[in-house]
DNA sequence: ATTAACAGTTGATCCCGATCAATAATTGCA
DNA sequence: TGCAATTATTGATCGGGATCAACTGTTAAT
């Protein structure tokens, strides 16, 4: 359980791990038999800052990266030219998990706000979860989970109208925030109404225009990059409860219990 | 190696296995050393007909489910009551990943023409995987695949228009059977134009519309169920090659080398 | 064959949100 | 602190696709 020079725990000493996307096979029994001790991975937390990249597309896929704090926009560039966002990472989330398959990065990921991650070298990632079950375990549920909110995200983008949308996205950030244990009412919206617009299949007009609509309406105040719900309740009835497909699970099916 | 009463090995005896998720694992090395040689997972394969449902929104997760011949549509049921089409599935696709997380099917999937597949018991393949990496690798890369799909998917609702959504859809089918030895120019789409629609964002009368005029322009012929690509190059400008990400990968990141 | 139920096509009208245009507020930088 | 550049808001107009409506195959049951 000892590490070697630049080998670490994954359960590494940096921060508080306490939003890692690995933090259940890391933490849940801190100091004794942690599930992946033993197995060594080389972590290294990077810091980032506004505008930087942490990666680009068509570079060859290495990592994975799991959001520890902060916020990533991935995205594409169409032929037109024009930036088409992709999605928005917090922490709990993983990035690249759509590189996997053609072993390039599909996106770019920019940071919005200073973020810390932790990149996972895919191979050694694979090593280690050939070896413990709870974290190939874990990182398919992750997987899956991208697949239900990409599945809610195509129910919301052909489906719904300007106001819905715009309700389904502050609810889906509220209830993250939630779960990171953080208010569910005062959301931070690091990203521009550019990516937002485009994100949810709208002109950058009808962002603003919704938004004051929102505030008129007397469900939620905008100020700049944050947004105050005022009645969450209503807020969930226009966004029609469509987007994340429920709470969390029952049976883990990490190996039959 | 040998097969004890009801457990037989994974590379089961049915069928060709040809479209089979994991024929690389099965069939690769057909007769000696496969793979998953020495590790047991009960598969039986089933078949369907039209109209039978493989599962249904909310009963207990089970297995997911390879699609070796036929296809299927997935839904869910809005509180509108009227059906959201989430997706196809064809030869070589995989069922229900998305039902991993909660630990609940999510969608409802419905057969729409006859077909052959093989349940997938989550628990045993966990255990089948944990114990071969080639197995694990190939599990996470038709999941990454499927991000990738979404993602496509995504750019096609939230961009295009219905003409360059439908040509999409139409190259999408086309490639999918090239992919499986199949015609890419005489595409058979067992599902009604209703589910087209849903599936597409789009009114009925638009699908109709539109296939009538892609006809009129002389890049297609309709005929009920199956659609002739004349010109399949300008159906890909049409569509501005969005949807899928590209041909299939390099490195496959089966542990290093 | 008859007919009912359904699936698909075609036509006419309308509306949500895109687009164009102008202004206002912020941010960054000298 | 002020000016330029960017980002956000508000207003006016327009159009793609939804909706409503009528009609035309197709299939299946008797």
């Amino acid at each position: 359980m000892q590490s070697s020079a630049q080998i670490i725990p994954i359960r590494t000493r940096e921060s508080t791990c306490n939003e890692c996307a690995f933090r259940a096979e890391c933490l849940a029994k801190p100091d004794d038999d942690c599930p992946a001790a033993g197995l060594e991975i080389q972590v290294t937390p990077r810091i980032l800052h506004r505008g930087d990249h942490l990666f680009r597309t068509a570079e060859p896929f290495q990592s994975i990266y799991t959001v520890r704090s902060g916020a990533i926009k991935t995205y594409v560039i169409l032929q037109s030219g024009e930036e088409q966002v992709i999605g928005f990472h917090t922490p709990g989330d993983i990035v690249a998990l759509d590189a996997i398959y053609s072993g390039r990065y599909v996106c770019n990921a920019m940071v919005l706000d200073t973020s810390c991650v932790c990149p996972l070298p895919y191979e050694q990632l694979c090593r280690l979860s050939a070896r413990s079950p709870e974290i190939q375990s874990r990182l398919i549920q992750k997987m899956s989970r991208r697949i239900v909110d990409h599945e809610g995200l195509l129910l919301v983008l052909g489906q719904k109208t300007a106001e819905q949308r715009m309700a389904a996205f502050l609810l889906h950030h509220s209830r993250k925030q939630r779960q990171l244990g953080l208010s569910e009412l005062d959301i931070n919206l690091p990203m521009s109404r550019a990516d937002i617009a485009s994100y949810l299949a709208l002109a950058v007009e009808t962002v603003s225009r919704v938004l004051t609509r929102l505030q008129e309406a007397g469900l939620l105040i905008v100020e700049r990059s944050r947004v105050r719900i005022v009645d969450l309740d209503n807020l969930a009835v226009i966004a029609e409860e469509i987007m994340d497909g429920g709470p969390p699970a029952r049976r883990g099916a990490r190996g039959l219990h």
